[in-house]
DNA sequence: TTGACAGTTCGTCATGTGGCGAATTATAGT
DNA sequence: ACTATAATTCGCCACATGACGAACTGTCAA
């Protein structure tokens, strides 16, 4: 506990791809493949993403067969972690853009799980 | 506003000096040579952090004479500014370092402003 | 007006960070 | 067992960041 799991907290929201990804997540649990799909970059670079979000307890991973859904802390979450998930939701929430990236999460979502990384792997 | 407004306040979060002199900064403002004393950094480092701090509107500064005090925004700041800076007083309220690093900051204080800048120019 | 000095800006350097593709790991289907 | 594939790890590169000292700016005192 302490300063050092804060500036670990901070450095992971400093960054806009994994903001995105957060603000994806509170629409409930994504697998890898649907995040990728929504933020246009490589799997290492999501995954690379998806572990300093987990490392410092912001979000959590499921494995189910060759998927792995990540969500969003909640009461397991120490205090700092549940306050800085606070402050972003609150952010969120008056952010104009958000609606438009949410709509693009929408179509990500909509469309067939396995078709979407059927048409990852021919890139 | 919106995300980047986000992005560049998590960003000044990121690093332990910059959360150091918000943290210093909760007990009221404090003048540029008191803060380098704290944080035992050199002047022209310290400015820049308060830049970049003052540059997302996490604090403000009040120019008095050769001396500059800077403090925490409050009523003054976005909601998105004072969301942040609520996440931080609730997680340096249950810091155990804080407290070590309080006492630090009460010895400084606790100096001649002008002997202090007095031996730091001896330097 | 000249000198001293608080603070900022500039130039430089070492280190950290985000991106990608290639190689690796683990699981499902044939 | 073998192949395909979802995800991660590794190695690399370009760029951002934090540190410093030197130079600059603005203000007070002699």
């Amino acid at each position: 506990m302490g300063m050092d799991e804060t500036v670990a907290i901070a450095k992971a929201l400093a960054d806009r791809t994994r903001l995105r990804i957060l603000m994806a997540l509170t629409g409930g649990e994504l697998c890898v493949c649907q995040i990728v799909e929504f933020c246009s970059l490589a799997p290492s670079t999501i995954s690379k993403h998806l572990q300093i979000l987990a490392g410092c307890g912001l979000i959590s991973g499921r494995k189910d067969g060759r998927w792995v859904y990540y969500h969003l802390s909640e009461k397991d979450a120490t205090k700092n972690v549940r306050g800085a998930l606070k402050w972003l939701r609150s952010s969120f929430s008056d952010d104009a853009h958000s609606s438009i990236d949410m709509k693009t999460l929408e179509k990500v979502v909509a469309k067939d799980r396995e078709a979407l990384c059927r048409s990852q792997s021919k890139k």
